[in-house]
DNA sequence: TCCATGTTGAAAATCAATTGCTTTTTGGGG
DNA sequence: CCCCAAAAAGCAATTGATTTTCAACATGGA
């Protein structure tokens, strides 16, 4: 919490309740969290929606969340920890929608071929994986 | 366009204009195209905008066009092949939106591992390569 | 404590995608 | 070649996620 702070302070962004509550609610979910459920999370006077889907975008250009895609055409986002760029994948099950995180990651080896091959730089990636969990099958 | 006709007509499915014209359309583009692009691409007295979207569930079914998505809200698609069934990946310039295909695939054996490690079936995956295309570095 | 500026709430606006419903088409049968 | 039921299209309205507008409000440095 102090990291937030710290940064929002660099930024000349100010430190408010929807902030903090936004983060503890990220803090305590190991999964990655849609707007509506982080939303759906606040404690009692709870804030807007509208400033949730603000705030999560000020903490994404900080670096403090990461958004995920699953294809559901939701946003989903995940604390980032300290010396930690948040890049990393998920296994989602199709039926469930439970989802695990993966350590494995694409070989870096053959993103720079491919990243040379076409010449692009800067090159990253989005990767998800799907499938049926062993209670769904 | 054979194809589609018997595969159409497998299903009682009927062949119409849209249709036809829509295949024809991804048929001339090698990238993946939105919704909105094959309707500004359609001659003329241009079907609706609604057909599109019913006509590329449709397709998606049928296993004649894949579905991507680049995460930027808007899913394109793509003509399937004869015997292919469409899985390859992309990458993309996050400045101009130029898109490369791309061959290389996730490795199988970690794909493998990391199935039977969290116990999941029928596993797949999405990837897309993000970065700055020779043009706009 | 005061003030400039960043933030929020609330409502309206966007945007992609979907759906309801009426009118057209398509294609097998006669 | 014409008829008809079913499939499909047109069109309008709707949904859902996300963004924006704008007035009211709160934060933190002076």
């Amino acid at each position: 919490m102090s990291t937030l702070k710290s940064r929002l302070r660099g930024q000349s962004k100010r430190i408010t309740g929807p902030r903090a509550a936004i983060l503890e609610i990220l803090r305590k979910h190991p999964h990655p969290l849609a707007n509506k459920e982080i939303f759906s999370e606040m404690p009692a006077g709870h804030c807007d929606l509208a400033t949730i889907y603000r705030s999560m975008h000020l903490l994404e250009r900080m670096g403090m969340v990461k958004r995920f895609d699953f294809g559901d055409g939701v946003a989903r986002f995940e604390l980032v920890g300290e010396n930690d760029d948040g890049h990393h994948h998920h296994l989602v099950c199709i039926r469930c929608s439970e989802v695990v995180e993966v350590d494995e990651c694409f070989p870096e080896e053959i993103e720079r071929e491919i990243a040379a091959k076409n010449r692009f730089k800067g090159v990253t990636h989005k990767l998800e994986f799907f499938g049926i969990c062993p209670d769904c099958q």
